[in-house]
DNA sequence: AGATTTACATACAGACATGTATGTAAATCT
DNA sequence: AGATTTACATACATGTCTGTATGTAAATCT
């Protein structure tokens, strides 16, 4: 076959991922060969090896094509907590619209071995969580700041927190593929997580004005 | 090499399971040749397919041998939050005491894949996670009841956030190997989780006479 | 328009893992 | 004590995967 132009070979590249993130999904990172992933997408491996260098740098690009699922929400709409459980629900509300997200993520956390070459990524990984940590902290003391939760409320916990829960629901989540422990919940779950953060008795004087109540 | 005699056999059974959890906890699972379990446990392939089928055999056998990090504790000493507690913290204590048990829980949430023969392991450790909620949900129940929880407090939900922070703490916690993001605060991070479902003004009539005060 | 590079396909060499079949000497059974 | 089974070690047959080297025709560069 002949050379192809730029344009076609960066259609060839992303079919490559597309068809990595697949086969990955089915048959697991380590236990996928790239012959496998070549005749998903229609190359050979010759096609495969000139996109990426090794089965690492695939499983990355992967990764990089679905990007995160935690990005903290414009600060705009209503107070800190409220930014807090729409970011916790936008990440759950991806997983259940975005079929590659969900293949994704599950690979990443259900069938993926981070030994060798893939040991840096689970590294990449933690320190991704140690930035979403930060932002949390952040968002939690301006929270404390503002009134919203309780006085006892250490920022630093309860975005370890927060971060723990996270992490454990989505992985739960991806696993509960009958709805048969969390996903039906999932939503309740979060905003009863948010809402304990919150102070009980109202505050005197608010910084926002309106208190927002959410029916149903 | 002759014939062994039984105590011979279990122990060289046990080493193989050990020489696995050792080899699975630096290779991952799916890479773990083994013949390379059978060398680390000073043995040839033919001992360890006596005494196990195949890979998936031999995983389980790791997973049993170490056993569930889960386990509510006696209902005998404190509320039922403080048992709440205990538990979680205990989980902790284990990984951080017993290399064994956290070369068990890094392979099954870091270092291998959940696919083929694997696949059903998964569903039991979800099934596992049912078990737990259900107990965690009846806890919860009996603390609303005595009056220990903020009102609101709806016990299933309450339970799955507990599911999911265990979740998540466990996975965080083994990959923290720096100590950066989680380890040095996991503890207290538990002890506000539990706080934060505690109600804040005394109750009038507690059915347990002492307001235990923990100082530092 | 010619030179060069690109975007692959094809071919090659080597390593390694799996499952099973078979051998065997000593435990255990009767 | 003899028969049988056990607890492995050894040998075999087979398939598969990886990385690289090489080929090639068309795009792109100058």
């Amino acid at each position: 076959m002949a050379r192809k132009t730029k344009a076609e070979a960066a259609l060839t590249r992303h079919r490559i991922v597309e068809s990595a993130r697949q086969v990955f999904s089915r048959a697991g990172v380590t236990n996928t060969s790239l012959e496998e992933i070549a005749q998903e997408a229609g190359v050979t491996r010759g096609a495969v090896y000139w996109h990426f260098r090794d089965k690492a740098d695939l499983f990355r690009a992967v990764r990089a094509d679905t990007g995160t699922l935690l990005r903290l929400g414009p600060s705009g709409a209503g107070d800190a907590l409220l930014r807090l459980e729409t970011t916790l629900l936008e990440a759950v509300r991806r997983l259940r619209r975005e079929p590659a997200a969900r293949q994704t993520y599950e690979v990443m956390l259900w069938k993926c071995e981070y030994v060798d070459e893939l040991a840096p990524v689970r590294t990449e990984l933690m320190k991704a969580g140690g930035v979403f940590a930060a932002e949390l902290r952040e968002l939690y003391a301006q929270a404390a700041a503002a009134g919203l939760t309780e006085p006892g409320l250490d920022p630093r916990l309860a975005a370890l927190e927060t971060l723990c829960l996270y992490a454990g629901m989505v992985k739960l989540w991806l696993a509960d593929n009958g709805g048969e422990l969390l996903r039906p919940q999932v939503e309740a779950m979060i905003r009863q997580h948010v809402a304990s953060r919150r102070r009980r008795e109202p505050a005197l004087t608010p910084p926002t004005a309106s208190p927002r109540k959410k029916a149903k």
